[in-house]
DNA sequence: TATTGTTATACTCTATAACTATA
DNA sequence: TATAGTTATAGAGTATAACAATA
């Protein structure tokens, strides 16, 4: 990885201690921010970006084991097991048998965990109204394909962020 | 914070399972995976994005305390110590004597610590440039005019990136 | 013997607060 | 008394590997 790249957009050999305009910093920036906003719309909710990933991929499809549904988000079984013990002692799901495999746990929302899932979305779009309110709504449009244009290095199911699992940004 | 928020973009209640496109969720992942890469990129030159910042931020004026250079980057005088010791170990910095006190040191980059930084800063370009492969030229520079005109939370000096001081991303 | 979920352990990073030497 | 830098300590988070139950 991080081999030779094509370098056309910008000039090699910037002034050293000054930063060009650049898409990455202003997009990792701005991710920054966006994941720090959103912690804070959830904390009410009392759970965090990492717990709404995790509703949201069960929501997808209910009943899957942990492992399963691990594997979907990039995350280690180990971590799982503190994650879900978030959610079932907050309400918001259940571990129930497995029909086929008594050894598995079948995850299901309870529909508490249906109505909070409802509620972070609506956190979700708060932030994303928020972060776009200085754009027209033909400019929002024209920065989300551009920003699909962009190089995705991990083309992955949709919807799965690889940075949404970390600890709560402090600061 | 995260009060009422104008909600006009995007309707309120999409459906629950499932996340409609948003420039937040893009520009947090896209803005993840930078950070990975630059991470990646750095990591020949023996320093991390951390690192990165703060030889910038030196460069910019050097001869300062290490209160004052991390009240620039919004790190605690503690957090300072590691860091600057790191930069110290790799001959990229020295602590000299502070002129007027004899309690502070005056931070200078050595000559490898520019010539590290002029690396740094290439690393950073390819980053830039894998980014933005996909891109036209004047697409880019429309990309950068978007960007520009979604809220910023944090309008401190510029260059300052709030998210480049936690630990060294794994997975 | 392999696999699911769990626990144990060591390790890293952070934050708070003490401490020292100057001011 | 306050400040610059440092160190000590305790806490949170992670990763690796062991473990029990089941396949």
């Amino acid at each position: 990885m991080m081999g030779p790249m094509p370098e056309d957009h910008v000039s090699a050999a910037p002034e050293p201690t000054t930063a060009p305009p650049s898409v990455a910093f202003a997009v990792s920036a701005l991710g920054f921010q966006v994941g720090r906003q959103l912690a804070e719309g959830l904390r009410p909710l009392g759970i965090e970006p990492r717990h709404f990933g995790l509703l949201r991929a069960l929501a997808i499809s209910e009943g899957q084991t942990q492992r399963a549904l691990g594997q979907t988000l990039n995350l280690h079984p180990n971590r799982m097991v503190a994650l879900v013990d978030d959610l079932e002692n907050l309400g918001l799901l259940e571990r129930r048998r497995h029909p086929a495999d008594r050894r598995a746990h079948a995850l299901a929302l309870t529909p508490t965990g249906r109505g909070v899932l409802q509620q972070a979305f609506e956190v979700a779009v708060s932030v994303e109204n928020a972060l776009c309110a200085g754009l027209e709504h033909a400019e929002r449009t024209e920065l989300l394909g551009l920003l699909g244009k962009l190089r995705h290095q991990d083309p992955t199911r949709p919807g799965v962020h690889p940075g949404l699992y970390g600890p709560p940004t402090s600061e």
